[in-house]
DNA sequence: GGGCAGGTCTAAG
DNA sequence: CTTAGACCTGCC
C-alpha cells in the first residue's frame, strides 16, 4: 500500500527541495534525492518530484485538491511576483536561484509554536524538540510499517501537560514561552481566529502579547501561519542581506505586498552561497562524518 | 571542545 | 527608545 501514488503535472515555480530546505518548515524530511515526507495539519504525505510531475502517495486526488494543493499555495501565481520584483536586480537574481519557493500555507497553532521553539536555536535541534513534542502530546496519524507519524499537539494539550512537562522535552528556555502561547490559545480560543481578521501590523502586535514571541517570530508565524505575505522575518540573515546588498536601505519590495516572499528568495540564495543547507540526504550526512 | 544557532526578555541608561 | 547580558541545549 506504500508504494500507491497518483501523479499530477508539476506546477510551475515549483521545487520541492527549494520549499522545504529554505527553513519555512520543520516537519519534512528529506527521504530521496527528490523526495520529502511529513506531516501537517494531522496528515501525513510522501511527495517525489521529477522532471514534470509530482508523485503523491499516501493520499488523493480529493485530499490533494481539498488540502494540499492550499497547503502548497499553489493557487498564487509566483511569476507574476517574480515579475513585480524585476526594477531590483538583487532580488531578481534571487528569485531567479530561488524560484521554485512556495510559501506553505501551515497551521497557524503549529507555526506560532514552532517558531517559538526556533529562537535562538539550530534546525536539527528545533526538530528534534517538535518530533519529541509531537511523539509525547500529539496523535499517531500513520504508520508505515517501520514507523510511525504523530500529528502535532494541540494547544489544550501542551497547557494541561504543564511548563515542566514541556521543559522535559529538553526545549531549554522556551519551556516557559511555549507553555504561555499555549495557554493564550487555549483560554481565548479565538486568539488565532481573530489574529486572522486583523491587518498584518495589528496581528503582529497581537502574536507580541505571548512571551517569547517578538518581531521575528510574530513575522514567521504571519507568513507561514496565516499566509501574510507582507511579513518580513528580520533575522541575522536577513540583516547580514540587507547590510550586504541595500546598504542605502531596501528595496519597496522588501516592505511590500510580496516582502516575505522577497525575503525568502534572498534568504535561499544568500544560505546557498555559504553552503548552509537543511535537509541533508541521511546518506549524504554520514559520508559527512566520516 | 567551544562557539554558535532564522531571538527574546530583562534590566539599566 | 536603545542596548548589553543571560538563556537551555546540542550540533558542527
Amino acid at each position: 500500500m506504500e508504494n500507491r501514488y497518483f501523479e499530477v503535472k508539476k506546477p510551475k515555480n515549483f521545487d520541492i527541495t527549494q520549499i522545504f530546505d529554505c527553513g519555512q518548515c520543520f516537519r519534512f524530511d528529506r527521504i530521496d534525492e527528490n523526495a520529502y515526507e511529513g506531516v501537517v495539519s494531522g496528515k501525513y504525505i510522501k511527495i517525489s518530484q521529477t522532471e514534470d510531475k509530482l508523485k503523491l502517495y499516501n493520499t488523493d486526488e480529493k485530499e490533494w485538491d481539498g488540502f494540499w494543493s492550499d497547503f502548497f499555495d499553489l493557487k498564487t501565481d509566483y511569476s507574476k511576483i517574480i515579475k513585480s520584483f524585476s526594477d531590483d536586480k538583487i532580488l531578481t537574481e534571487a528569485a531567479e536561484f530561488a524560484g521554485g519557493i512556495r510559501i506553505l500555507k501551515q497551521d497557524a497553532w503549529e507555526a506560532l509554536c514552532s517558531f517559538i521553539i526556533s529562537q535562538n536555536n539550530n534546525i536539527p535541534r528545533i526538530k528534534g524538540i517538535i518530533r519529541r513534542m509531537s511523539e509525547k502530546y500529539g496523535k499517531e496519524i500513520y504508520d508505515d510499517g517501520n514507523k510511525k507519524y504523530y500529528s502535532f499537539p494541540d494547544a489544550k494539550t501542551l497547557y494541561l501537560a504543564g511548563e515542566d512537562e514541556i521543559f522535559a522535552l529538553r526545549t531549554g528556555f522556551r519551556a516557559k514561552y511555549i507553555y504561555d502561547a499555549a495557554k493564550a490559545v487555549f483560554q481565548d480560543p479565538h486568539f488565532l481566529d481573530d489574529t486572522a481578521k486583523l491587518d498584518t501590523k495589528s496581528a503582529a502586535e497581537k502574536l507580541l502579547t505571548v512571551k517569547g514571541v517578538g518581531n521575528k517570530v510574530a513575522a514567521c508565524t504571519l507568513l507561514f501561519g496565516f499566509a501574510r505575505y507582507d511579513a518580513f522575518p528580520v533575522d541575522v540573515w536577513v540583516k547580514r542581506i540587507l547590510e550586504k546588498y541595500y546598504p542605502h536601505g531596501g528595496s519597496g519590495h522588501l516592505c511590500g505586498k510580496y516582502a516575505g516572499v522577497a525575503q525568502q528568495y534572498l534568504f535561499y540564495y544568500e544560505r546557498c552561497k555559504n553552503n548552509v543547507y537543511i535537509n541533508k540526504i541521511p546518506t549524504e550526512k554520514q559520508e559527512k562524518r566520516k
